[in-house]
DNA sequence: GATACTATCCTTAGGCT
DNA sequence: TAGCCTAAGGATAGTAT
């Protein structure tokens, strides 16, 4: 019998918590890049995962700073910000956004495809067979990403932006 | 009747995505919380909303202050802080410690190829050669991803970690 | 222990007030 | 415009592999 109602606690099983964390790390991510996508807002995220010893930074690194850096300025600039993005909110901004849009959807779809080939790859999972990895495994693993790419285009495919 | 399928594009109605906004913006702290909650992990997240002044911080200010200033204290103390935080652990802990170091060699290794497939597959960059992503523009990539590997793979290996 | 599956719970788009 | 409501769609706890 599948899930029980959520009770909001710590999870106090280790196995069942990684699990959990995992599933509900990416849902987040999920998340935060939808509300980016369809609203257009920036937006970052840091998860500190006990499994890493690098903690989860969303989107990018170098995004993420960007976004960070806006927010320590807060305090100087927050009111002048503000008032500023309000005015160029007009028509002038709706085409910045429109591109902007296209550009997400273009590196969406970019990561959807690189997740595909990140999954493809994780077939070579144990340390032995990945410590030789030469390229003879590589180019199987090509070869296997490239046949299941046929299959798989149709999916892969977006709407035009406009 | 609701219709519901997302479309992951940016809205264009003002309204709606201001509602649209708020809902999920909401949704992404009460996720967050949870991950919080449940799994006991320092997370901080900052949204900029184009409806207010001050960007959304959550959890508090204070805190993600905090976080934040771990993040960017991260390329210094990265080692030392992981150090510290096993001092209370005995011997046995530590060998779990290699274990889990070798681990993430490997996986830092897996990314590194996986970053050099995705720089292979960056060369599609111009939105009409991307919208036309077919299986023969999809297995040239592969074709030159793959015959790239052979030149790369002594930069791909790691010492073993023992 | 990691993944895949799926029944169930949760989120949220659209309708309505 | 802002809330409330409801059901479709999506996330995920538990289970199986």
């Amino acid at each position: 019998m599948p899930r029980r109602k959520v009770t909001l606690a710590y999870m106090t099983n280790d196995s069942e918590r990684k699990v959990s964390f995992n599933k509900r790390k990416n849902g987040l991510i999920k998340k935060a890049s939808e509300l980016r996508t369809l609203c257009a807002v920036d937006a970052c995220a840091i998860i500190y995962s006990p499994y890493e010893s690098q903690p989860e930074v969303w989107p990018s690194p170098e995004e993420t700073t960007n976004v960070l850096s806006r927010y320590n300025e807060l305090p100087d600039t927050k009111k002048t910000r503000y008032l500023t993005n309000q005015e160029s909110l007009t028509q002038q901004r709706l085409e910045k956004v429109k591109k902007e849009l296209c550009r997400l959807q273009m590196e969406n779809k970019r990561k959807e495809v690189q997740s595909f080939m990140y999954k493809c790859m994780a077939g070579i999972r144990k340390p032995e067979e990945f410590d030789m990895a030469n390229a003879d495994v590589m180019r199987s693993v090509m070869k296997k990403t490239a046949s299941e790419l046929n299959s798989r285009m149709g999916k892969l495919n977006i709407a035009d932006p406009n």
